[in-house]
RNA sequence: GCCCCCAUCGUCUAGAGGACCAGGACGCGGCCCUUUCAAGGCCAAAACUGGGGUUCGAAUCCCCAUGGGGGCACCA
Protein backbone atom coordinates (compact mmCIF):
# COMPACT_ATOMS: atom_id res chain seq x y z
CA UNK A 1 0.00 0.00 0.00
CA UNK A 2 1.09 3.56 -0.49
CA UNK A 3 0.22 6.96 0.48
CA UNK A 4 0.83 10.22 -1.10
CA UNK A 5 0.62 13.43 1.29
CA UNK A 6 1.34 16.36 -1.20
CA UNK A 7 2.81 19.08 1.14
CA UNK A 8 4.37 21.74 -0.36
CA UNK A 9 5.23 25.85 1.03
CA UNK A 10 5.71 26.01 4.66
CA UNK A 11 4.25 23.56 6.88
CA UNK A 12 0.51 24.20 7.96
CA UNK A 13 -0.58 22.61 10.82
CA UNK A 14 -3.79 21.36 8.82
CA UNK A 15 -1.37 20.29 6.31
CA UNK A 16 0.70 18.34 9.76
CA UNK A 17 -2.63 16.47 10.15
CA UNK A 18 -2.85 15.30 6.62
CA UNK A 19 0.12 13.96 6.80
CA UNK A 20 -0.01 12.44 9.94
CA UNK A 21 -3.37 10.53 9.37
CA UNK A 22 -1.59 9.28 6.24
CA UNK A 23 1.26 8.10 7.72
CA UNK A 24 -0.89 6.55 10.55
CA UNK A 25 -2.98 4.92 7.91
CA UNK A 26 -0.07 3.61 6.37
CA UNK A 27 1.96 2.37 9.39
CA UNK A 28 -1.75 0.64 10.52
CA UNK A 29 -1.55 -1.48 7.71
CA UNK A 30 1.87 -1.74 6.85
CA UNK A 31 1.62 -0.22 3.84
CA UNK A 32 4.29 2.42 2.50
CA UNK A 33 4.04 6.10 3.63
CA UNK A 34 5.08 8.53 0.64
CA UNK A 35 6.40 12.31 0.86
CA UNK A 36 6.14 13.46 -2.71
CA UNK A 37 6.62 17.60 -3.12
CA UNK A 38 4.23 19.38 -5.50
CA UNK A 39 5.94 22.25 -6.75
CA UNK A 40 4.60 22.79 -9.79
CA UNK A 41 3.40 26.63 -8.82
CA UNK A 42 6.87 28.65 -9.82
CA UNK A 43 5.07 31.95 -8.83
CA UNK A 44 4.82 30.23 -5.40
CA UNK A 45 8.30 28.17 -5.27
CA UNK A 46 10.31 29.18 -1.97
CA UNK A 47 13.89 27.44 -2.12
CA UNK A 48 13.77 26.02 1.66
CA UNK A 49 10.35 24.59 1.67
CA UNK A 50 11.50 21.07 0.93
CA UNK A 51 13.83 21.55 3.64
CA UNK A 52 11.29 22.68 6.33
CA UNK A 53 9.13 19.99 5.40
CA UNK A 54 11.23 17.08 5.80
CA UNK A 55 12.86 18.71 9.28
CA UNK A 56 8.88 19.52 11.00
CA UNK A 57 8.01 15.90 9.78
CA UNK A 58 11.31 14.49 11.44
CA UNK A 59 10.71 16.87 14.43
CA UNK A 60 7.35 15.14 15.31
CA UNK A 61 8.83 11.85 14.41
CA UNK A 62 6.71 11.29 11.30
CA UNK A 63 9.12 9.13 9.05
CA UNK A 64 8.59 8.88 5.25
CA UNK A 65 9.62 5.41 3.15
CA UNK A 66 10.24 7.42 -0.26
CA UNK A 67 10.62 10.61 -1.01
CA UNK A 68 13.01 13.53 -0.94
CA UNK A 69 16.42 13.01 1.13
CA UNK A 70 15.42 8.83 1.08
CA UNK A 71 14.88 8.01 -2.32
CA UNK A 72 12.71 4.95 -3.38
CA UNK A 73 12.42 3.27 -6.86
CA UNK A 74 9.57 5.63 -8.35
CA UNK A 75 11.08 8.66 -8.11
CA UNK A 76 11.93 11.23 -8.55
CA UNK A 77 9.88 12.89 -5.63
CA UNK A 78 9.69 16.42 -6.53
CA UNK A 79 7.41 17.10 -9.52
CA UNK A 80 9.39 19.86 -11.08
CA UNK A 81 12.13 16.80 -11.81
CA UNK A 82 9.24 14.91 -13.51
CA UNK A 83 7.94 17.62 -15.92
CA UNK A 84 8.92 15.40 -19.17
CA UNK A 85 6.39 13.09 -17.54
CA UNK A 86 3.43 14.89 -17.57
CA UNK A 87 4.21 16.68 -20.84
CA UNK A 88 4.01 13.34 -22.12
CA UNK A 89 0.64 12.43 -20.72
CA UNK A 90 -0.71 15.43 -21.45
CA UNK A 91 -0.15 14.92 -25.12
CA UNK A 92 -1.35 11.31 -25.14
CA UNK A 93 -4.43 13.52 -23.73
CA UNK A 94 -4.83 16.12 -26.99
CA UNK A 95 -3.77 13.08 -29.27
CA UNK A 96 -6.61 11.00 -28.05
CA UNK A 97 -8.89 14.03 -28.40
CA UNK A 98 -9.43 13.64 -24.54
CA UNK A 99 -7.61 17.24 -24.52
CA UNK A 100 -7.18 20.20 -26.55
CA UNK A 101 -4.80 22.99 -26.71
CA UNK A 102 -6.50 26.45 -24.94
CA UNK A 103 -5.41 29.76 -26.94
CA UNK A 104 -7.29 31.88 -24.62
CA UNK A 105 -5.60 35.04 -23.09
CA UNK A 106 -5.69 35.51 -19.21
CA UNK A 107 -6.78 38.77 -20.47
CA UNK A 108 -9.80 36.96 -22.08
CA UNK A 109 -10.63 34.86 -19.26
CA UNK A 110 -10.54 37.58 -16.74
CA UNK A 111 -12.31 40.03 -18.67
CA UNK A 112 -14.83 36.30 -18.99
CA UNK A 113 -15.21 36.29 -15.18
CA UNK A 114 -15.71 39.44 -15.00
CA UNK A 115 -18.98 40.08 -17.68
CA UNK A 116 -19.92 36.47 -16.16
CA UNK A 117 -19.90 38.07 -12.18
CA UNK A 118 -22.02 41.41 -13.78
CA UNK A 119 -24.10 39.37 -15.30
CA UNK A 120 -24.83 37.01 -12.07
CA UNK A 121 -24.30 33.94 -14.00
CA UNK A 122 -21.84 31.08 -13.01
CA UNK A 123 -17.90 31.87 -13.47
CA UNK A 124 -16.44 28.99 -15.22
CA UNK A 125 -14.66 28.45 -18.73
CA UNK A 126 -16.86 28.66 -21.54
CA UNK A 127 -14.80 26.51 -23.66
CA UNK A 128 -13.93 28.80 -26.40
CA UNK A 129 -11.15 26.70 -27.77
CA UNK A 130 -12.77 23.50 -27.20
CA UNK A 131 -14.18 23.76 -30.54
CA UNK A 132 -11.69 25.17 -32.78
CA UNK A 133 -11.72 24.75 -36.49
CA UNK A 134 -8.32 23.01 -37.88
CA UNK A 135 -7.88 26.67 -39.50
CA UNK A 136 -8.28 28.48 -36.59
CA UNK A 137 -5.88 26.33 -34.54
CA UNK A 138 -3.80 26.52 -37.11
CA UNK A 139 -3.54 30.26 -37.36
CA UNK A 140 -3.03 30.95 -33.61
CA UNK A 141 -0.07 28.34 -33.85
CA UNK A 142 0.88 30.81 -36.79
CA UNK A 143 0.71 33.71 -34.49
CA UNK A 144 2.69 32.31 -32.23
CA UNK A 145 0.26 32.71 -29.16
CA UNK A 146 0.93 30.57 -25.82
CA UNK A 147 -1.20 28.20 -24.84
CA UNK A 148 -2.74 25.64 -22.25
CA UNK A 149 -3.91 21.81 -22.29
CA UNK A 150 -7.42 21.57 -20.91
CA UNK A 151 -9.08 18.53 -20.10
CA UNK A 152 -12.49 17.79 -22.29
CA UNK A 153 -14.82 17.13 -19.75
CA UNK A 154 -17.81 15.05 -20.32
CA UNK A 155 -20.17 18.01 -20.90
CA UNK A 156 -23.82 15.40 -20.08
CA UNK A 157 -24.62 12.92 -17.67
CA UNK A 158 -22.94 12.61 -14.43
CA UNK A 159 -19.96 11.47 -12.30
CA UNK A 160 -19.71 9.61 -9.06
CA UNK A 161 -16.72 9.63 -6.84
CA UNK A 162 -16.62 6.84 -3.77
CA UNK A 163 -15.00 8.85 -0.78
CA UNK A 164 -13.91 6.62 2.05
CA UNK A 165 -15.91 8.35 4.89
CA UNK A 166 -19.24 9.51 2.82
CA UNK A 167 -19.71 7.17 0.30
CA UNK A 168 -20.84 8.04 -3.29
CA UNK A 169 -20.52 11.94 -4.06
CA UNK A 170 -22.53 12.61 -7.70
CA UNK A 171 -22.25 15.64 -10.03
CA UNK A 172 -23.69 16.83 -12.82
CA UNK A 173 -20.94 16.80 -14.98
CA UNK A 174 -22.31 20.29 -17.20
CA UNK A 175 -21.84 21.90 -14.21
CA UNK A 176 -17.33 21.25 -14.23
CA UNK A 177 -15.58 22.88 -15.93
CA UNK A 178 -12.88 21.69 -18.73
CA UNK A 179 -9.64 21.72 -16.32
CA UNK A 180 -5.94 23.40 -17.33
CA UNK A 181 -3.79 20.36 -17.10
CA UNK A 182 -1.22 21.98 -18.52
CA UNK A 183 -0.13 25.67 -17.87
CA UNK A 184 1.43 27.98 -20.51
CA UNK A 185 5.25 27.77 -19.28
CA UNK A 186 4.91 23.80 -19.40
CA UNK A 187 4.21 23.01 -15.91
CA UNK A 188 1.72 20.69 -15.20
CA UNK A 189 -1.76 22.22 -12.53
CA UNK A 190 -2.25 19.93 -9.51
CA UNK A 191 -4.62 17.81 -11.63
CA UNK A 192 -2.78 16.58 -13.97
CA UNK A 193 0.50 16.16 -11.59
CA UNK A 194 -0.66 14.23 -9.15
CA UNK A 195 -3.01 12.23 -11.34
CA UNK A 196 0.09 10.96 -13.16
CA UNK A 197 2.18 10.22 -10.22
CA UNK A 198 -0.50 8.68 -8.22
CA UNK A 199 -0.73 6.00 -11.15
CA UNK A 200 3.07 5.63 -11.46
CA UNK A 201 4.23 5.95 -8.11
CA UNK A 202 1.35 2.97 -7.34
CA UNK A 203 -0.72 4.82 -4.87
CA UNK A 204 -3.57 2.46 -3.47
CA UNK A 205 -5.03 5.06 -1.19
CA UNK A 206 -4.97 9.35 -0.73
CA UNK A 207 -6.31 10.86 2.08
CA UNK A 208 -6.52 14.98 1.40
CA UNK A 209 -8.01 17.71 2.49
CA UNK A 210 -11.90 18.38 2.10
CA UNK A 211 -11.17 21.17 -0.16
CA UNK A 212 -10.52 18.96 -3.03
CA UNK A 213 -14.04 17.11 -2.93
CA UNK A 214 -15.26 19.46 -6.27
CA UNK A 215 -12.26 18.71 -8.17
CA UNK A 216 -12.46 14.95 -7.43
CA UNK A 217 -14.93 14.52 -10.36
CA UNK A 218 -12.29 15.45 -12.72
CA UNK A 219 -9.89 13.73 -11.25
CA UNK A 220 -11.89 10.69 -11.96
CA UNK A 221 -12.85 11.38 -15.43
CA UNK A 222 -8.84 12.01 -16.06
CA UNK A 223 -8.32 8.41 -14.90
CA UNK A 224 -11.31 7.28 -17.02
CA UNK A 225 -9.71 8.94 -19.95
CA UNK A 226 -5.84 7.45 -19.36
CA UNK A 227 -7.73 3.95 -18.51
CA UNK A 228 -5.72 4.07 -15.28
CA UNK A 229 -7.35 2.49 -11.76
CA UNK A 230 -8.27 5.32 -9.31
CA UNK A 231 -7.19 5.34 -5.69
CA UNK A 232 -9.52 4.74 -3.09
CA UNK A 233 -9.87 8.13 -1.73
CA UNK A 234 -11.04 10.04 1.31
CA UNK A 235 -11.09 13.74 2.11
CA UNK A 236 -10.89 15.09 5.74
CA UNK A 237 -12.50 17.42 7.01
CA UNK A 238 -10.89 20.80 7.80
CA UNK A 239 -10.03 22.44 10.74
CA UNK A 240 -11.41 25.92 11.96
CA UNK A 241 -10.63 28.79 13.57
CA UNK A 242 -10.55 28.30 17.28
CA UNK A 243 -12.90 30.81 17.91
CA UNK A 244 -13.74 32.95 14.90
CA UNK A 245 -15.29 31.29 11.58
CA UNK A 246 -13.61 29.94 8.77
CA UNK A 247 -10.99 27.24 8.17
CA UNK A 248 -7.82 27.88 9.86
CA UNK A 249 -5.44 29.13 7.73
CA UNK A 250 -2.20 31.47 8.04
CA UNK A 251 -4.70 34.82 7.90
CA UNK A 252 -6.04 33.36 11.05
CA UNK A 253 -3.43 34.18 12.85
CA UNK A 254 -3.94 36.64 15.04
CA UNK A 255 -5.10 36.48 18.27
CA UNK A 256 -8.29 34.78 20.02
CA UNK A 257 -10.53 36.23 22.53
CA UNK A 258 -8.04 35.40 25.55
CA UNK A 259 -5.52 37.75 23.77
CA UNK A 260 -3.52 34.63 22.90
CA UNK A 261 -1.52 34.27 19.42
CA UNK A 262 -3.52 31.38 17.23
CA UNK A 263 -0.77 28.93 16.36
CA UNK A 264 -1.20 28.24 12.43
CA UNK A 265 2.24 27.09 11.33
CA UNK A 266 3.86 23.85 13.02
CA UNK A 267 7.14 26.34 13.96
CA UNK A 268 4.84 28.40 15.71
CA UNK A 269 3.80 25.57 17.76
CA UNK A 270 7.51 24.91 18.62
CA UNK A 271 8.21 27.98 19.26
CA UNK A 272 5.29 28.71 22.02
CA UNK A 273 6.71 25.74 23.79
CA UNK A 274 4.55 22.55 22.78
CA UNK A 275 6.05 18.75 22.44
CA UNK A 276 6.38 16.87 19.40
CA UNK A 277 4.28 14.11 21.78
CA UNK A 278 1.56 16.73 22.60
CA UNK A 279 0.76 17.87 18.88
CA UNK A 280 0.80 14.27 17.49
CA UNK A 281 -1.77 13.86 20.41
CA UNK A 282 -4.00 16.57 19.70
CA UNK A 283 -4.13 16.23 16.49
CA UNK A 284 -5.14 12.49 16.21
CA UNK A 285 -7.95 13.81 18.91
CA UNK A 286 -9.44 16.29 16.26
CA UNK A 287 -11.10 14.04 13.67
CA UNK A 288 -10.45 11.25 15.10
CA UNK A 289 -11.18 9.59 18.33
CA UNK A 290 -9.28 6.70 20.00
CA UNK A 291 -12.32 5.10 21.72
CA UNK A 292 -12.59 3.89 25.35
CA UNK A 293 -13.34 6.95 26.59
CA UNK A 294 -9.38 7.90 26.66
CA UNK A 295 -7.88 10.81 25.55
CA UNK A 296 -4.27 10.54 25.81
CA UNK A 297 -2.06 7.79 24.43
CA UNK A 298 1.11 7.11 22.41
CA UNK A 299 1.49 7.28 19.19
CA UNK A 300 2.16 3.19 19.29
CA UNK A 301 -1.27 3.06 20.27
CA UNK A 302 -2.52 4.70 17.82
CA UNK A 303 -1.09 3.13 15.43
CA UNK A 304 -2.19 0.05 16.58
CA UNK A 305 -5.55 1.41 16.41
CA UNK A 306 -6.21 3.76 13.71
CA UNK A 307 -9.01 3.23 10.90
CA UNK A 308 -11.08 5.44 8.39
CA UNK A 309 -14.25 4.17 10.50
CA UNK A 310 -13.32 6.58 13.23
CA UNK A 311 -12.35 9.57 11.44
CA UNK A 312 -15.21 12.15 11.72
CA UNK A 313 -16.13 13.56 8.36
CA UNK A 314 -17.49 16.57 10.03
CA UNK A 315 -15.23 20.28 10.74
CA UNK A 316 -13.83 21.26 13.61
CA UNK A 317 -12.83 23.98 15.45
CA UNK A 318 -9.38 23.96 16.68
CA UNK A 319 -9.70 23.31 20.55
CA UNK A 320 -6.33 24.78 22.03
CA UNK A 321 -7.10 25.22 25.41
CA UNK A 322 -7.14 21.27 25.23
CA UNK A 323 -3.50 21.49 23.53
CA UNK A 324 -2.22 23.53 26.72
CA UNK A 325 -3.78 20.64 29.01
CA UNK A 326 -2.30 17.35 26.81
CA UNK A 327 1.02 19.84 26.86
CA UNK A 328 1.10 19.84 30.44
CA UNK A 329 0.24 16.22 30.54
CA UNK A 330 3.05 15.24 28.44
CA UNK A 331 5.54 17.70 30.28
CA UNK A 332 4.97 16.27 33.53
CA UNK A 333 5.34 12.78 31.94
CA UNK A 334 8.47 13.83 30.98
CA UNK A 335 12.04 12.42 32.33
CA UNK A 336 13.17 15.63 34.56
CA UNK A 337 16.41 15.49 32.78
CA UNK A 338 15.16 15.89 29.55
CA UNK A 339 12.75 19.03 30.36
CA UNK A 340 16.01 20.10 31.86
CA UNK A 341 17.58 19.31 28.12
CA UNK A 342 14.80 21.23 26.18
CA UNK A 343 14.12 23.98 28.71
CA UNK A 344 17.51 25.16 28.29
CA UNK A 345 17.20 27.18 25.23
CA UNK A 346 13.93 28.42 26.34
CA UNK A 347 15.69 30.08 29.22
CA UNK A 348 19.07 30.96 27.22
CA UNK A 349 16.23 32.71 24.74
CA UNK A 350 14.74 34.76 27.44
CA UNK A 351 18.45 35.67 28.31
CA UNK A 352 19.30 33.58 30.89
CA UNK A 353 22.48 32.29 31.54
CA UNK A 354 21.77 28.48 32.27
CA UNK A 355 23.54 26.19 34.46
CA UNK A 356 22.41 23.00 33.14
CA UNK A 357 22.81 21.06 36.92
CA UNK A 358 20.60 23.65 38.70
CA UNK A 359 18.27 23.17 35.71
CA UNK A 360 18.13 19.59 35.76
CA UNK A 361 17.32 20.10 39.80
CA UNK A 362 14.40 22.60 39.06
CA UNK A 363 12.65 20.89 36.49
CA UNK A 364 10.92 18.63 38.93
CA UNK A 365 9.76 22.00 40.35
CA UNK A 366 9.23 23.87 37.08
CA UNK A 367 7.36 20.56 35.89
CA UNK A 368 3.58 20.74 37.10
CA UNK A 369 3.64 24.13 36.91
CA UNK A 370 3.80 24.93 32.95
CA UNK A 371 1.75 23.98 30.37
CA UNK A 372 4.03 25.07 27.65
CA UNK A 373 8.06 24.93 27.70
CA UNK A 374 7.61 29.45 26.75
CA UNK A 375 5.91 29.45 30.30
CA UNK A 376 8.96 27.99 32.44
CA UNK A 377 11.24 31.81 32.50
CA UNK A 378 7.93 33.59 34.19
CA UNK A 379 8.24 30.49 37.11
CA UNK A 380 11.47 29.81 37.28
CA UNK A 381 13.33 32.91 36.16
CA UNK A 382 15.03 32.94 39.34
CA UNK A 383 16.76 30.49 39.52
CA UNK A 384 19.47 32.06 36.71
CA UNK A 385 19.62 35.60 37.46
CA UNK A 386 23.38 36.20 38.03
CA UNK A 387 22.57 39.85 39.73
CA UNK A 388 19.74 39.09 41.82
CA UNK A 389 17.96 42.08 42.98
CA UNK A 390 15.11 42.08 45.77
CA UNK A 391 11.53 43.12 44.62
CA UNK A 392 10.11 46.32 45.51
CA UNK A 393 10.14 46.85 49.16
CA UNK A 394 5.89 46.42 48.99
CA UNK A 395 6.30 43.57 47.70
CA UNK A 396 8.35 42.07 50.36
CA UNK A 397 5.56 42.79 53.11
CA UNK A 398 2.81 40.49 53.30
CA UNK A 399 -0.93 40.85 54.30
CA UNK A 400 -1.08 42.32 57.94
CA UNK A 401 2.44 42.54 58.50
CA UNK A 402 4.80 46.19 58.65
CA UNK A 403 8.24 46.80 57.49
CA UNK A 404 9.70 46.20 60.87
CA UNK A 405 8.25 42.58 61.46
CA UNK A 406 9.42 41.96 58.49
CA UNK A 407 12.58 42.59 58.78
CA UNK A 408 12.76 40.79 62.45
CA UNK A 409 11.55 37.98 60.72
CA UNK A 410 14.02 37.92 57.47
CA UNK A 411 16.73 38.22 60.20
CA UNK A 412 15.69 35.29 62.46
CA UNK A 413 14.98 33.22 59.34
CA UNK A 414 18.65 33.95 58.20
CA UNK A 415 19.75 33.43 61.26
CA UNK A 416 18.32 29.88 61.86
CA UNK A 417 18.74 28.93 57.90
CA UNK A 418 22.58 29.66 58.26
CA UNK A 419 22.39 27.28 61.60
CA UNK A 420 20.65 24.38 59.88
CA UNK A 421 23.12 21.07 60.43
CA UNK A 422 22.11 20.34 56.41
CA UNK A 423 19.83 22.86 54.04
CA UNK A 424 17.64 19.90 52.31
CA UNK A 425 13.65 21.44 52.40
CA UNK A 426 12.81 18.78 54.92
CA UNK A 427 15.28 20.14 57.58
CA UNK A 428 14.20 24.09 56.45
CA UNK A 429 10.92 23.45 56.79
CA UNK A 430 10.76 22.13 60.67
CA UNK A 431 12.88 24.82 61.69
CA UNK A 432 11.13 27.85 60.11
CA UNK A 433 7.69 26.56 61.32
CA UNK A 434 9.02 26.96 64.87
CA UNK A 435 10.10 30.45 64.27
CA UNK A 436 6.58 31.29 62.52
CA UNK A 437 4.92 29.70 65.94
CA UNK A 438 7.53 32.04 67.68
CA UNK A 439 7.17 34.72 65.92
CA UNK A 440 3.88 34.60 66.36
CA UNK A 441 3.15 34.42 62.34
CA UNK A 442 1.38 32.37 60.16
CA UNK A 443 3.36 30.01 57.66
CA UNK A 444 2.05 31.53 55.21
CA UNK A 445 2.91 35.30 56.20
CA UNK A 446 7.07 33.67 56.90
CA UNK A 447 6.96 31.55 54.38
CA UNK A 448 5.70 34.61 52.14
CA UNK A 449 8.23 36.87 53.14
CA UNK A 450 10.70 34.58 52.58
CA UNK A 451 9.61 33.97 48.83
CA UNK A 452 9.68 37.32 47.98
CA UNK A 453 13.25 37.82 49.53
CA UNK A 454 14.60 34.86 47.71
CA UNK A 455 12.95 34.84 44.15
CA UNK A 456 11.78 38.34 43.85
CA UNK A 457 8.74 36.84 42.14
CA UNK A 458 4.73 36.44 43.66
CA UNK A 459 4.78 33.35 42.44
CA UNK A 460 6.89 30.31 42.16
CA UNK A 461 7.68 26.67 43.20
CA UNK A 462 7.66 25.71 46.62
CA UNK A 463 9.62 27.72 49.06
CA UNK A 464 11.94 24.98 51.00
CA UNK A 465 13.19 23.20 47.64
CA UNK A 466 13.73 26.48 45.89
CA UNK A 467 16.00 27.33 48.37
CA UNK A 468 17.18 23.63 48.48
CA UNK A 469 18.17 23.85 45.02
CA UNK A 470 19.46 27.56 45.17
CA UNK A 471 21.41 26.35 47.91
CA UNK A 472 22.41 27.71 51.11
CA UNK A 473 24.97 30.58 50.29
CA UNK A 474 22.98 32.08 47.66
CA UNK A 475 19.74 31.63 49.35
CA UNK A 476 21.34 33.89 52.74
CA UNK A 477 22.96 36.43 50.10
CA UNK A 478 19.43 36.50 48.91
CA UNK A 479 17.99 37.24 52.21
CA UNK A 480 20.40 39.52 53.39
CA UNK A 481 19.95 41.58 49.95
CA UNK A 482 16.42 41.76 50.85
CA UNK A 483 17.24 43.14 54.10
CA UNK A 484 19.20 45.34 53.57
CA UNK A 485 16.81 46.85 51.09
CA UNK A 486 14.15 47.04 53.66
CA UNK A 487 16.55 48.56 56.03
CA UNK A 488 16.96 50.99 53.62
CA UNK A 489 13.69 51.71 53.01
CA UNK A 490 12.72 51.72 56.37
C1' G B 1 -25.29 33.09 -7.63
C1' C B 2 -24.34 27.75 -8.58
C1' C B 3 -22.38 22.94 -6.90
C1' C B 4 -20.72 19.89 -2.94
C1' C B 5 -19.88 18.47 2.23
C1' C B 6 -21.28 18.56 7.34
C1' A B 7 -24.69 18.98 11.82
C1' U B 8 -24.57 15.61 19.90
C1' C B 9 -22.75 19.95 26.00
C1' G B 10 -19.03 26.66 25.03
C1' U B 11 -15.09 23.33 22.50
C1' C B 12 -13.01 18.27 21.00
C1' U B 13 -15.81 13.92 20.97
C1' A B 14 -18.52 8.62 22.31
C1' G B 15 -22.89 6.93 20.30
C1' A B 16 -23.44 2.73 13.82
C1' G B 17 -32.84 1.57 15.89
C1' G B 18 -34.21 -0.47 21.87
C1' A B 19 -28.35 -1.11 26.89
C1' C B 20 -29.19 6.96 26.40
C1' C B 21 -34.21 11.07 31.14
C1' A B 22 -27.14 10.64 26.02
C1' G B 23 -20.95 8.75 28.15
C1' G B 24 -15.70 10.90 28.25
C1' A B 25 -12.25 15.02 27.88
C1' C B 26 -10.85 20.30 27.87
C1' G B 27 -12.57 24.72 29.74
C1' C B 28 -15.80 26.95 33.47
C1' G B 29 -17.88 26.98 38.76
C1' G B 30 -17.60 24.89 43.80
C1' C B 31 -15.19 21.99 47.66
C1' C B 32 -10.76 19.39 49.63
C1' C B 33 -5.37 19.47 49.99
C1' U B 34 -1.98 23.67 50.67
C1' U B 35 3.74 28.37 52.28
C1' U B 36 2.32 31.33 46.78
C1' C B 37 1.25 29.12 42.03
C1' A B 38 0.39 24.68 40.02
C1' A B 39 -0.44 19.51 40.17
C1' G B 40 -3.86 16.03 42.48
C1' G B 41 -8.80 14.36 44.56
C1' C B 42 -14.13 15.09 44.78
C1' C B 43 -18.72 17.51 43.15
C1' A B 44 -21.70 20.40 39.85
C1' A B 45 -23.69 23.02 35.55
C1' A B 46 -23.80 22.00 30.35
C1' A B 47 -25.92 19.03 24.18
C1' C B 48 -29.01 15.19 20.40
C1' U B 49 -30.68 22.60 15.25
C1' G B 50 -36.12 22.55 13.71
C1' G B 51 -40.14 20.14 11.19
C1' G B 52 -42.05 16.07 8.75
C1' G B 53 -41.83 10.93 7.84
C1' U B 54 -40.21 5.23 8.37
C1' U B 55 -40.73 1.97 12.74
C1' C B 56 -43.86 -1.24 18.14
C1' G B 57 -39.51 2.04 19.13
C1' A B 58 -35.11 7.00 16.66
C1' A B 59 -29.44 11.03 18.69
C1' U B 60 -29.04 6.88 15.38
C1' C B 61 -32.63 5.61 8.73
C1' C B 62 -35.23 9.02 4.79
C1' C B 63 -37.02 14.03 3.18
C1' C B 64 -37.33 19.28 3.75
C1' A B 65 -35.89 23.65 6.19
C1' U B 66 -32.19 26.13 8.91
C1' G B 67 -27.26 26.75 10.25
C1' G B 68 -22.06 26.06 9.47
C1' G B 69 -18.14 24.80 6.11
C1' G B 70 -15.77 23.98 1.33
C1' G B 71 -15.30 24.88 -3.93
C1' C B 72 -16.27 27.53 -8.56
C1' A B 73 -7.71 30.13 -11.11
C1' C B 74 -2.56 28.96 -16.27
C1' C B 75 -2.75 27.92 -6.63
C1' A B 76 -2.20 23.69 -4.48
Amino acid sequence: MRFAPSPTGPMHIGGVRTALFNWLFARHHGGAFILRIEDTDQKRYAADAIHLITEGLRWLGIDWDEGPEVGGEYGPYIQSERIDLYQQWADWLVEHDLAYRCYCTPERLAALREEQRARKQDPGYDRHCRTLTPEQRAEYEAEGREHVIRFKMPVDGTTTVHDLLRGDITFDNHQLQDLVLLKSDGFPTYHLANVVDDHFMQISHIMRAEEWIPSAPVHRNLYDAFGWEMPQIAHLPVILNPSGRGKLSKRSAGFTEGGRKVPVLLYEFQEAGYVPEAIINFLTNVGWSFGDDREVFTVAETIERFDLGRVNPAGSSFPLEKLDWLNGVYLREMDPNRLAVLLKPVFEQAGYEVNLEMLRQAAPLLQPRIKTLSEAPAMGAFFFVDEFAPPPVEELIPKKMDAAAVLQALERARDVLAGLPDFTAATQEAALRALAEELGLSAGQLFGALRAATTAQRVSPPLFESMEVLGRAESLRRIDLSIGALATAG
